[in-house]
DNA sequence: ATAGGGTTAG
């Protein structure tokens, strides 16, 4: 039997009361300034029992805490709280002056910015990573490469890739979804020209290219690998491409009983239109979980198989599967492009009366695009300013197809004024009512709304300067440079 | 001794 030492006493606590017990130990045992055991309580109490404040309270209680201490306390906040307060956190730490971060600060601070998508934040810490000399860290890399993929600033993801001196799967999944994210299979095609060809046996694409060139580096892909993978073959939809990866994946070691990977496998079947095999996955699987019946519904979807999609969503209610609002905006859009009004309809309220859940503004495009394709657009109209939270766009531009589609000028007119404010610069509004317009001869109309549109349309792009520091393969954005 | 990054459904 192990000794019951604290360290052991946190690792056998299995809920927030035993470590309230434990605590009290602490506290006892007078070891409320031990970093070692501060360190390993405040990582338990937060990534076990996600408890923040209780954390924090105890840490506060250290007098001079060191940098693992802080270290644990940062990666805390950054998984259970806004990233103002986790910089909030980092300020303190830097101001107590007792501690230098260091590369192990940073990665979470990183994440936090990268799942609030600021890229402001985000480069002023780069700029600190150059300061603290922490940027040829291989976690830190890869979180960089990440935050800037996932901001859409593909260019400064590459910029830290290139500049990396050492890289493992992890930045080269970031690097692959930063592409496949910015819907830029080409420029990762490109990269990875420089490198020695392989043959394929048929079909060379990029996103099997880079897979291969990952392999003949001797980096094996894992799971994370081959969900990016799948990820970006569903959103290619090529079905030569799903069937060499899905043979792939199938013979080989990785674990396809991971949650993902099947999800994944599922998903890409029924995107690139192989349903029969989608099926046959799905019907196998021991437990069918939410995802994998979202990926399903929304296979029979696209494929044009709304009544299916339906019924099938019936299915999973009946097996005891609670919907969540992504599920809700599945159904709806099957409905939706199925024509499906009546049971679309019934769908939308019993979401928000049977299943409690706030619709949100994705929802509402659904039914407004439900109600207008059919011709209700009144109904419709009568949806969108009965709403409490401020419409999306998307759910006007819906409308006014549908006025389009339905040659109702009235209306059309009223929405795109609308649209007009919430989205000056979207050319989409302008041409929509310039065709309600033009098929009904009103040509003056017309061409007055496409020289305002001329006007409005054509906007540049602001542009961004980039300064590099000593070392040629160090480099930040400027606005990072305090 | 104790601390860090990447994947799926719209």
């Amino acid at each position: 039997m192990k000794p019951l030492s604290i360290p052991n006493l946190l690792s056998a606590c299995k809920s927030i009361r035993n470590l309230e017990q434990v605590h009290t130990q602490i506290i006892h045992k007078g070891a409320e300034q031990d970093h070692f055991v501060i360190t390993r309580f405040i990582s338990l109490c937060t990534s076990l029992f996600s408890n923040i404040s209780y954390a924090s309270s105890v840490f506060d209680r250290v007098l001079q805490p060191n940098i693992y201490l802080w270290n644990t306390l940062i990666k805390g906040y950054c998984k259970h709280s806004s990233l103002a307060q986790c910089i909030s956190v980092f300020l303190r730490m830097k101001q107590s002056g007792n501690v230098v971060p260091d590369e192990y600060t940073f990665p979470s601070l990183l994440k936090a910015c990268s799942s609030e998508l600021a890229l402001k934040e985000g480069q002023a810490i780069h700029g600190l990573i150059v300061r603290y000399g922490t940027e040829h860290d291989v976690f830190v890399g890869s979180s960089l490469v990440d935050l800037y993929g996932k901001c859409r600033e593909i260019e400064f993801a590459r910029k830290v890739f290139d500049g990396m001196c050492v890289r493992n799967e992890v930045s080269w999944t970031s690097m692959i979804v930063g592409y496949v994210n910015a819907g830029d299979l080409i420029e990762a095609k490109k990269l990875f020209d420089v490198m020695p060809k392989r043959n394929m046996n048929g079909q060379p694409n990029e996103a099997v290219e880079i897979f291969l060139k990952m392999q003949s580096m001797n980096i094996k892909p894992d799971e994370f690998i081959v969900v990016s993978l799948m990820s970006a073959c569903s959103q290619i939809g090529s079905l030569e491409q799903a069937k060499w990866v899905d043979s792939y994946v199938s013979q080989s070691s990785l674990d396809l009983h991971q949650v993902h990977v099947l999800a994944a496998l599922i998903d890409m079947n029924a995107k690139c239109g192989n349903m029969g095999r989608a099926t046959m996955l799905f019907e196998k699987m021991p437990k069918r979980d939410l995802v994998c019946f979202c990926s399903m519904i929304q296979g029979l979807s696209i494929h044009g198989h709304g009544v299916q999609a339906v019924s099938l969503f019936r299915r999973m209610i009946n097996e005891g599967i609670t919907p969540d609002d992504v599920a809700f905006t599945v159904i709806l859009n099957a409905c939706s492009h199925a024509g499906l009004v009546e049971e679309g309809c019934r769908f939308f309220d019993s979401m928000i009366n049977e299943y409690s859940l706030v619709p949100s503004t994705y929802h509402y495009a659904c039914m407004v695009d439900l109600l207008g394709r059919s011709g209700k657009l009144r109904a419709a109209y009568e949806l969108l300013k009965s709403m409490l939270v401020e419409p999306h766009a998307g759910a006007w531009g819906a409308l006014l197809g549908a006025c389009k589609l339905h040659n109702d000028i009235e209306l059309g007119e009223e929405i795109a004024a609308q649209l007009f404010e919430i989205e000056p610069h979207n050319a989409c509004s302008y041409v929509l009512l310039s065709d309600i317009y033009a098929a009904a001869d009103r040509w003056l109309d017309v061409s007055f709304l496409r020289s305002q549109m001329i006007e409005m349309g054509v906007k540049k792009k602001p542009g961004r300067s980039l300064i590099y520091s000593a070392k040629p393969s160090v480099w930040y954005p400027y606005e990072s440079v305090q």
